[in-house]
DNA sequence: TAACGTCAATGACATTATGTCAGTTAAGAA
DNA sequence: TTCTTAACTGACATAATGTCATTGACGTTA
């Protein structure tokens, strides 16, 4: 049974097919160790066709990222408003947990981003676009907290936010990797508690 | 007045120079843009000489940071014997600040170094071993404020020196870049409060 | 001091990748 | 049916890497 295909939907699939076959090469070689040739030669096309479709392999990673970005600006956005600081540290440790559990299902897809954030200037600020938004996001949150008598005034909310997601983001990578040898819970517990109280005793 | 060197002094000094051009151009072009034919050239050598000397660009640039590894190594070992609770915070807020001025003197090749960490998984894993040595030593510092009744024993203190560095660091690539929009003493001071005392209001 | 082994230095070469472009094929409009 | 044009192709120019057989000067030793 074939189907008779327009030649957009051609262009399409063709399109598609190259970025299905560059996840898979990413995910099983890495991304240094993925070249275009293959690519190619998996989606069983012709050498020059990638180039039709992608600039290079930079902007056909960032491509295949853009749809887990969403994701990630998902957890980002969610809503900040306790009325105690049980309450906020409720909210704080859900969005930590969202956030290393969402990494650490799509693992595969970011130990590639891990890697090709070093390989790639685009790649890279496609990143810290990310990250600015979850920074932006929690200062907002600590602005908040902060204007409710919730927590201290003296700090800098754009500092602390920044200091804050550095650590979650770091071992996130960590997880992802499998280097870590915390679970999301105990880290949840512990980050979210120095964070909340600090380390020392007054 | 010409010096009459014998072959091992001359095979140094060759060495010596492909590391000194090496540096220039990785300061003003960046590691990946840097080829190895473009050190040679720069070295006034023939093609082949700096494989004689280093198995490639990597290992090149290692041999670079190893001086500048030392340094680092220096402010981890720094001894942390607090009394009190504000003694911790001086020890604290001094070796901070002095993470951040180290990274801040050698901020070109720290810069270097960031870019090459991408490229490079060998360079990335020197720079690992500075990490967990800090991590460590900060560690060790903790379950001394523990078991001296300074910090609040329900943290693990691996964890927390973790999370603890993999801030500053952060802040630490930041100002060798140029990105980061705060002073070292405001990011001292404020760092040092959150961890020490939380954020939140008890 | 002459002979010779060793080692620093060399550069041509094989290899591997990238991105371009002029040309081919075939869809679908006229 | 004809013709335009989008999709696709693969040979080519370019650029970098790492290897290796060769060269020639140093310095040891007899």
């Amino acid at each position: 049974m074939e189907k008779k295909l327009t030649r957009e939907e051609k262009a399409t699939q063709t399109r598609a097919r190259l970025l299905k076959c560059a996840e898979e090469l990413f995910i099983d070689r890495g991304f240094v160790k993925t070249t275009i040739s293959q690519i190619i030669k998996r989606a069983g096309l012709g050498y020059g066709t990638a180039y039709v479709y992608f600039k290079n392999k930079d902007e056909l990673f960032v491509e295949l990222l853009d749809e887990l970005m969403g994701q990630f600006y998902d957890v980002a956005e969610r809503s900040f408003v306790p009325k105690s600081v049980t309450e906020a540290a409720e909210c704080i440790k859900e969005q930590v947990g969202m956030f290393l559990t969402l990494a650490q299902k799509e693992h595969q897809l970011m130990r590639v981003l891990k890697e090709a954030r070093g390989a790639s200037i685009v790649i890279d600020q496609r990143w810290s676009e990310i990250r600015e938004q979850f920074i932006h996001r929690i200062s907002v949150d600590i602005s908040y907290a902060q204007s409710n008598g919730l927590a201290s005034r003296h700090l800098d909310p754009e500092l602390i936010a920044r200091g804050w997601f550095y650590a979650n983001e770091m071992f996130m990578w960590e997880c992802v990797t499998g280097e870590c040898r915390y679970s999301i819970a105990q880290l949840r517990e512990q980050l979210t508690d120095i964070y909340m109280n600090g380390l020392y005793i007054k």
